[in-house]
DNA sequence: CCCATATTGTTTGATTGTCAAGATACACTA
DNA sequence: TAGTGTATCTTGACAATCAAACAATATGGG
């Protein structure tokens, strides 16, 4: 036998090195827009889907509502993100990207498509299709 | 054709699921541990290899000098991390872990294996090692 | 060897990120 | 509807970060 210990070992490490490049290569795009990693991934959330409250923001970013205050404080002052007041609950507020947030939001996931196909260059199209079809596998278990 | 966009598209939207789990699994395992994301990083960078220069380190982090000479203050408080002069380089210090910083990153490193293993409890043996084939073509190649 | 330029790490001042505690609004029970 | 506990956001104090200035050392050409 192989080992499963070794298999797992040798995943694990390659599963560092990924997420390091990734990382890295996320750092060095939005560095280049003027923006924090943070501020990028506030974007990148409310961007992705309908407007959320400040909690749920916080939640899905990993921080508390009180950093994220200030995070939409100066995301508002530069007019990427805007809230609105909630419809029924005074307490919250909905956050939501302007027009310029929404630009941005959509030059930034170019640039997700662009790595993703550079990342895929050196697989076949059948390779791609199977890492693909493991990949949801794994993320939709996780 | 069944579009080599869509298909693109579709990984990048794992890509980035998959990034953001991961993402939120090292933060809750770093948090009890007591230490930051960041410094964790430090530890799992240091831990890695061989001692490198604060320079170097911080490339490796995607952060200034000036940050990590202020991190690298801090972990050596805490009886993680040492400098050592440098050989032939009297500008130069070589970080490396202490035997507590050691013990740290073997703990990390066994996060790291259970995670792993966690992932891909929903393939097959086969399955695994392919992935880990086609993750070895794609890191190789980044 | 000497000088000019480059590199390495630290320090400083300003900006940004972070959390704990506070203020306001909601929800539920009686 | 009053009271009590819970939820949501902001505030204030502190830590992390960066860019730029600095000190010490290295490097290379005359």
């Amino acid at each position: 036998m192989s080992g499963q210990v070794n298999d797992i070992s040798r995943l694990s490490h390659q599963l560092v090195e990924f997420y390091e490049k990734i990382s890295s290569w996320e750092q060095d795009v939005v560095k280049s827009s003027g923006l924090s990693t943070a501020q990028m991934h506030a974007i990148e959330i409310v961007g992705h889907g309908v407007s959320l409250r400040m909690k749920e923001l916080a939640g899905k970013m990993g921080v508390t509502t009180g950093t994220l205050t200030v995070m939409v404080d100066r995301l508002e002052e530069q007019g990427l993100l805007k809230r609105t007041p909630h419809a029924t609950d005074r307490r919250s507020w909905l956050v939501e990207l302007t027009a310029a947030g929404g630009k941005l939001f959509d030059q930034h996931h170019q640039y997700h498509l662009r790595l993703t196909e550079e990342i895929t260059a050196p697989l076949s199209s059948h390779e791609q299709e199977m890492f693909t079809v493991l990949l949801e596998k794994i993320v939709s278990q996780m």
